[in-house]
DNA sequence: CCCATTCTTGCATGTTTATGCTTACTCTGC
DNA sequence: GCAGAGTAAGCATAAACATGCAAGAATGGG
């Protein structure tokens, strides 16, 4: 049996009975109860499950629905979004924007540290409550296809908030378009909350280097750091070195 | 069973029938009543639960109302739920509260359905991303008990709202105490929500009523309908009637 | 097509955790 | 203040656990 689809069974049974006993599935799939348990901690560290003594829980179920959808390749993203995680100290308080990537840094920040973060994304907000971080929500109108707050009401809270850090999800980092998204509202709200953060990083999974999308959000030059763990080597890699982008290599 | 499963358990049991009797609930998980009191006392020490001598009774109860949002929501909340939805016609704005039930109308409203919905909830807002439904979050200072914005940043972007319909959860509906919440800050931004919409309906699940809970959000007669399903003969019911209560069968 | 590399899986190891039992103590109501 | 129910704490045991390791499967380059 596939790990891939031993996991999407997992999932379905956490939905179906809201709880998964490991030795049990373990039996019912004639595999060994190791591999139940590697699979749970990997569901669990992507979010989409949360684990316990004997099996596992499902996570919220708004979190989870997102994140399903977003059936990327969680490894590249992971390490973004821990290394990102790495930058938020105690005490600080950090802009987290929408999208997969940024709820992946949810489920990287230490449960109990203690921080202020404001975030325009309900799916981030709900991934929060059981941390122990203050958590500001930047309302406005919903954007469906990226589950944030956008549009002028939005941008006028998001001016009243002053942080450390801001971390930018984007889907493009290319060396002569900059950094880019797909909607022209969600592009107006990134800038803004750049503008009222000291630094600010871009979540760059490899998917994103060197693609480009319809609307510039800000140059490479404009923020501290690209974190990415995208090869060095690569050609997209080695001209945004070229052009001078700030990559922070992920680990 | 999963040692966080009976917990879970013994949550929904708090939050049901106001108490635990470690005895019983031994006796009826099949469990000794030594395990039982650990986990009280952990829920105690969690400040989810307030261990007594034989048992446990409720912390606040907004607190207990958001951790037993995880389990399964009983067959009087989707009843109730299914009647609020039908009160949201296309092309309206209703204002959609926080809370367990607010999420089951979520759930019971058509996917397909034209209408803008103003919550204050992030688990209500992260549940309509597949609605065709406008949504218009307002934003504030997250409080983790019910994952609703409230606060000063909240009731202010309310105030620039205007609504046909507004659906309040509360936790209790007592023919004296009327309309009652666990928190003061989310009564104040019930009423505010209250406000703001034509119309006001309760959403009163059979284990709302005849409850009151310490801080008051409406008098019983500050609503246009209390939808319910409690059996119409029970004594808390019929007291609810005396005093005037505009009861709305839900169906 | 083959070999090297990587990934997955199951097993053995030592460790941690949950649970029920016993015992001695505490609380409550009479 | 006394009886009985309820309780906390310690202890033993079995289950669940993380980790390292090795065998087999999958993958990719030559």
């Amino acid at each position: 049996m596939l790990a891939a689809a031993r996991k999407h069974l997992l999932l379905d049974r956490l939905a179906r009975d809201g709880r998964i006993v490991a030795k049990d599935v373990a039996a019912e799939l004639g595999t060994s109860e190791d591999t139940i348990r590697r699979d749970l901690r990997e569901l669990d560290a992507e979010g989409l499950a949360v684990r316990v003594y004997g099996g596992a829980l499902p996570a919220s179920p708004a979190v989870v629905d997102y994140a399903a959808r977003a059936s990327v390749a969680p490894d590249s993203k992971h390490r973004v979004a821990a290394t990102a995680a790495r930058l938020v100290t105690p005490g600080s308080t950090v802009i987290l924007d929408g999208g997969t990537t940024a709820l992946a840094v949810t489920a990287a920040l230490p449960r109990d540290l203690d921080c202020t973060v404001v975030t325009h994304s309900v799916t981030v907000a709900a991934a929060l409550l059981e941390h122990r971080a203050e958590v500001i929500v930047i309302g406005g109108r919903l954007f469906k296809h990226s589950a944030v707050a956008c549009g002028a009401g939005a941008a006028e809270a998001a001016l009243g908030v002053s942080a450390d850090l801001f971390l930018l999800g984007v889907t493009g980092v290319h060396a002569e378009a900059g950094l880019t998204t797909g909607d022209a509202d969600e592009a107006a709200m990134k800038r803004t909350l750049a503008s009222r953060a000291a630094d600010t990083y871009v979540l760059a999974s490899e998917e994103k280097i060197g693609a480009a999308s319809r609307f510039a959000v800000l140059p490479l030059e404009g923020v501290t750091g690209i974190i990415t763990d995208a090869a060095a080597g690569s050609a997209p890699m080695r001209a945004l070195e070229a052009a001078g982008a700030p990559i922070v290599r992920a680990s």
